[in-house]
DNA sequence: ACTATTAATCGTAATATTGCAATAAAGTAA
DNA sequence: TTACTTTATTGCAATATTACGATTAATAGT
């Protein structure tokens, strides 16, 4: 069915796997990362950075846009994009809150 | 295509993405919050609290342990999962120096 | 107005993921 | 052995994701 049935689970279940599926894919990791190091960049730059076509790079930022975790600022024809820094730590503290979890008690099988 | 091109991504992109996959659906977290929870469970306990069906859990349960994030152990007619405590450290320090990245110059546009 | 540049959108094809019924496998107990 | 319990696997249908060519905005420069 392809469907994550997600009435079924908690609002903060919900919420990590969004987070985490907009990592779910190395073009966007790299995007990511390119903004990091840059501080900002221009769509096309991020083009030619990765080796994707521009539609599928314009693409994969639309997503990470609509999750809040960039901002994207239109500088006469180009488009300006650099991290949401409050959306971001805000991200940051619910996956850490869930990989750094107890684990003095695992590996009991 | 719904292909990702891995082979134009370096290996912690690739690396970051596969972890972050596992993360992206929200069963998987569900089920991963339960183990740390309860320790250790079994299969039909997951099935039991989580509302999916048996072959659905245990495809879930088959990509964690794909993955080494969880390990398994045959206990009678039932299979005890748990945390794989060692892999979970080194997936969480990938994926926390990922998300810790420098944020003071962000929000340039 | 015309052209060039850049990014977004549309349409579509290919692949991946999710979910479950049916079945198989593996162990336990009688 | 037979019946029972539990989990894994298979097969398949439905949905999601990824990628890109073609096109469409939107802006800038001439």
């Amino acid at each position: 069915m392809g469907l994550a049935k997600t009435e079924m689970f908690t609002d903060l279940q919900n919420e990590i796997a969004l987070f985490a599926k907009a990592f779910g894919h190395p073009a966007r990791v790299a995007i990511l990362q390119h903004l990091f190091k840059l501080n900002s960049c221009v769509c096309g730059d991020l083009v030619n950075e990765i080796g994707l076509a521009q539609p599928t790079i314009s693409q994969h930022l639309k997503e990470l846009k609509l999750l809040g975790l960039i901002k994207g600022n239109v500088e006469g024809t180009s488009v300006c994009y650099c991290i949401n820094s409050d959306n971001w730590t805000i991200m940051k503290e619910v996956m850490s809150r869930f990989l750094d979890q107890d684990l003095s008690k695992a590996d009991c099988c």
